[in-house]
RNA sequence: UGGGGCGUAGCCAAGUGGUAAGGCACGGGAAUUUGGAUCCCGCAUUCGAAGGUUCGAACCCUUCCGCCCCAGCCA
C-alpha cells in the first residue's frame, strides 16, 4: 500500500513502544484500541485514529481491539454501532473478534467502585451539580472540600448500594473520588466517578440506573483489556493524572500507558461531531453519508477508496502539534489511487452539438480506445464514432484567448482515438446567441494508428457520438466551507459556522452523455471521464438513468491559467 | 488568572550538539492523442524572539512572545 516513494518517519507513540519493547515493558506486548463512542457517524478525523491504533499493532507484532465506551445510555444508540462496525471494516481493519463494550464491564466496575469506598478512596456525596461547581474552586482559585467527604465508609457504601438499587433521583448524588480539592488540576478536585441517570440503556436496558463516568470507566477497560498504549487526543492530557490515580488506587499492576496525540482538522470542511450532527439534522446536507462531508460514509459514498484514506492517513504525519491539513493533500491521494486503478471513459458534461459535415450519414466506426494508459492490463475497448457528436461546450470558443488549444473557427483539433477535425462555421440561436451547434470537417487520412494521425495538433478533445450516448446525471460537489480556515474547531462567539457554506456546494447536471461501454454501470464503480475527473456510480443510479458523483477534478492547468490571468 | 501542551516554508512534517529530510501546494521546463499521469529544475543562510553556554546550537540554559486545551453529574 504504501512502498514506493513513500517513507513515513517514526512517530513519537512508535519511539515510545520501541523504549518499551527494549526495556521488556508489559513482556513485548503492544495491545492497542480504538475506542469511539457510539454517539455519531465516524469521520476521517476517527480514520486517522484508526490507522494509527491497528497501524500500530500491526507494525509491532501486536493487537487492536475495537471498544465501544459506551457510558452515556443519554447520548447513544445502537445504530451509530452498526455504522462504526462497518465503516471500520470497510477502512480495512480487522479487530479479529475482539470487540468490547465498556458496558461489559459494568458490574466489575461496580466491585471496584465498592473497594474504592472501602479503602476510603471514594465517597458518596449529595451536592447538587450547581453546588459540586461552586465547591470545585476556579483556575485561581482551589475548591473546598465537600461537606459529604467524610462520611464513614458504612454510610458510603450503603448509599452507593441505594444509589444503584434506584432509590435516588437523578442528579441527587454521585460518587466522587477523594483526591485534593486544593489541585491546581481541576480534574483532581474530587472528580464524579458515578453518577444517577435512569436511562434505558441500549445494551443492558434497564439494570443499571448509575452510570461510571469517562475518567473512571476508561482506565479500567483498558486495564481489563490488557492494553499496553492508551493512545487518545491532546484534550485528555490533563486527565491523565486521574487515569493513573484510578489504577493505583485499586493496586493493579503491568498498567497501560495513555498517550496523547494531534487530532486531525481539515480545511474548508467541518469535522466536529456537533457540526456534522448539526448540518445533517438541520438538513444542510442529505444525511450522514452525503458525499459533502467528510464522514467515513460520506466519502465512501462520493466514491473515496479505502486504500487512499488510509495513505492519507499515513502520510499527514502523527504529533502533538495542533494542525490544519490542507484539503487538496486528501485529493491528491484520492487521484494518485484512482490514476492506477479507474476505467477512462469519454463523459461530455455539457454538451454542445458538432457535425462532421463530410463524414457519411451512416457510417459508423468503432474507435478502439485504451482502457487505462497506467495499466497495461486493463485492454481496450471499441468506441462508436460517428457524423454527429457531441463535445463539451467550453471546448469550443468563437473568440479564443491566446493559450487556448481547443476548438475555435477554422482551428483543427483532435479527438481523441479518432479523427482530426477542423471548425468550419457555427450555429447561432437567434433568440439566444447560444452557440447551438458546430460544423466541421474531418481528416480522414488522420484516423488514430494511421501514418497520418501523427500530425501535430494542439488540442485533444473528448466526444461522444449522438445516437449511442447515454443519458446520465453528473452531481458536482465543491468544497462544503467557503473559508478555507474555517475547518478549524470552534469559532468566535455568535459567529456561526453555518453561513460559511458554500452556497452551492452542490451543483447537478442534468443532460450529461455518456459514452455506451457505461450501460448497466454498477453503483460503486469509479470511472476517469477523461480530461474531468474521477467519478463514481452513485447508489440512486438506475437502468434508466445512470447517476454519477464527481469525486475529484483532474488537476487542470487550464483552469489554473484563467485564474492567474484574473488575479 | 492556576495547570497542562505546542511553536521548523503557504500546509503537513523529519531533525535529539557537527552546519535544515520528505510530501502537498506553488513557479519554470521537457515530453504528451487526457491542458491528466510521468520526468527534470526551483522553492527556509534559518528553525516564535532575545540573550547565554560551546570550536560549533533548531537541538543545552535563561527570559520573553504567541497559539491550543481544562472550571459537564459529556467523551
Amino acid at each position: 500500500m504504501d512502498d514506493g516513494e513513500f517513507k513515513a518517519t517514526v512517530n513519537f507513540i512508535q519511539e515510545i513502544i520501541n523504549q518499551d519493547k527494549k526495556t521488556n515493558k508489559h513482556n513485548g506486548r503492544v495491545h492497542l484500541r480504538f475506542p469511539p463512542e457510539p454517539n455519531g457517524y465516524l469521520h476521517i478525523g476517527h480514520a486517522k485514529s484508526i490507522c494509527l491504533n491497528f497501524g500500530l499493532a500491526a507494525q509491532n507484532g501486536g493487537l487492536c481491539n475495537l471498544r465501544f465506551d459506551d457510558t452515556n445510555p443519554s447520548k447513544e444508540d445502537v445504530e451509530y454501532i452498526d455504522s462504526i462496525i462497518n465503516d471500520v471494516r470497510w477502512l480495512g481493519f480487522d479487530w479479529e473478534g475482539r470487540l468490547f463494550y465498556a458496558s461489559d464491564y459494568f458490574e466489575k466496575m461496580y466491585d471496584y467502585a465498592v473497594s474504592l469506598i472501602k479503602a476510603g478512596k471514594a465517597y458518596v456525596c449529595d451536592l447538587s451539580p450547581e453546588e459540586t461547581r461552586k465547591y470545585r474552586g476556579s483556575f485561581k482559585e482551589p475548591g473546598r472540600e465537600s461537606p459529604y467527604c467524610n462520611r464513614s465508609v458504612e454510610e458510603n457504601l450503603d448509599l452507593f448500594r441505594r444509589m444503584r438499587a434506584g432509590e435516588f433521583p437523578d442528579g441527587s448524588r454521585v460518587l466522587r473520588a477523594k483526591i485534593d480539592m486544593s489541585s491546581p488540576n481541576l480534574n483532581m478536585r474530587d472528580p464524579v466517578l458515578y453518577r444517577i441517570l435512569k436511562a434505558t440503556h441500549h445494551r443492558t436496558g434497564d439494570k443499571w440506573c448509575i452510570y461510571p463516568m469517562y475518567d473512571y470507566a476508561h482506565p479500567l477497560e483498558d486495564y481489563y483489556e490488557k492494553i499496553t498504549h492508551s493512545v487518545c487526543t491532546l484534550e485528555f492530557e490533563d486527565h491523565r493524572p486521574l487515569y493513573d490515580w484510578v489504577l493505583n488506587a485499586l493496586n493493579l499492576l503491568d498498567l497501560p500507558q495513555q498517550i496523547e496525540f494531534a487530532r486531525l482538522n481539515l480545511t474548508n470542511t467541518v469535522m466536529s461531531k456537533r457540526r456534522l450532527r448539526r448540518l445533517v439534522e438541520e438538513g444542510y446536507v442529505t444525511g450522514w453519508d452525503d458525499p459533502r462531508i467528510p464522514t467515513i460514509a460520506g466519502l465512501r459514498r462520493r466514491g473515496y477508496t479505502s486504500e487512499a484514506i488510509r495513505n492519507f492517513c499515513d502520510r499527514i504525519g502523527v504529533a502533538k502539534t495542533n494542525s490544519v491539513v490542507d484539503i487538496r493533500f486528501l485529493e491528491y491521494c484520492i487521484r494518485e489511487d484512482l490514476n492506477i486503478k479507474a476505467p477512462r471513459v469519454m463523459a461530455v458534461l455539457k454538451p454542445l452539438r458538432l457535425v462532421i459535415d463530410n463524414y457519411p450519414h451512416d457510417m459508423v466506426e468503432e474507435m478502439e480506445s485504451e482502457n487505462n494508459p497506467e495499466d497495461s492490463t486493463a485492454g481496450n475497448r471499441k468506441v462508436p464514432f460517428s457524423r454527429i457528436l457531441y463535445i463539451e461546450r467550453e471546448d469550443f470558443c468563437e473568440d479564443p484567448p491566446k493559450k487556448y488549444f481547443r476548438l475555435a473557427p477554422g482551428r483543427e483539433v483532435r479527438l481523441k482515438n479518432a479523427y482530426i477535425i477542423r471548425c468550419e462555421e457555427f450555429v447561432r440561436d437567434e433568440k439566444t446567441g447560444e452557440i447551438k451547434e458546430i460544423h466541421c470537417t474531418y481528416d480522414l487520412e488522420s484516423k488514430s494508428g494511421m501514418p497520418g494521425a501523427k500530425r501535430k495538433v494542439k488540442g485533444t478533445l473528448h466526444w461522444v457520438s449522438a445516437d449511442h450516448a447515454l443519458k446520465a446525471e453528473v452531481r458536482l460537489y465543491d468544497y462544503l466551507l467557503l473559508d478555507q480556515n474555517e475547518g478549524v474547531e470552534e469559532q468566535e462567539e455568535g459567529e456561526d459556522f453555518i453561513k460559511q457554506i458554500k452556497p452551492n456546494s452542490l451543483e447537478v447536471l442534468d443532460d450529461c452523455l455518456v459514452e455506451p461501454s457505461l450501460a448497466g454501470a454498477a453503483s460503486g464503480n469509479r470511472y476517469q471521464f477523461m480530461r474531468k475527473g474521477y467519478f463514481c456510480v452513485d447508489p440512486d443510479s438506475t437502468s434508466d438513468k445512470l447517476v454519477f458523483n464527481r469525486i475529484v477534478s483532474l488537476r487542470d492547468t487550464w483552469d489554473r491559467i484563467l485564474k492567474a490571468e484574473k488575479n
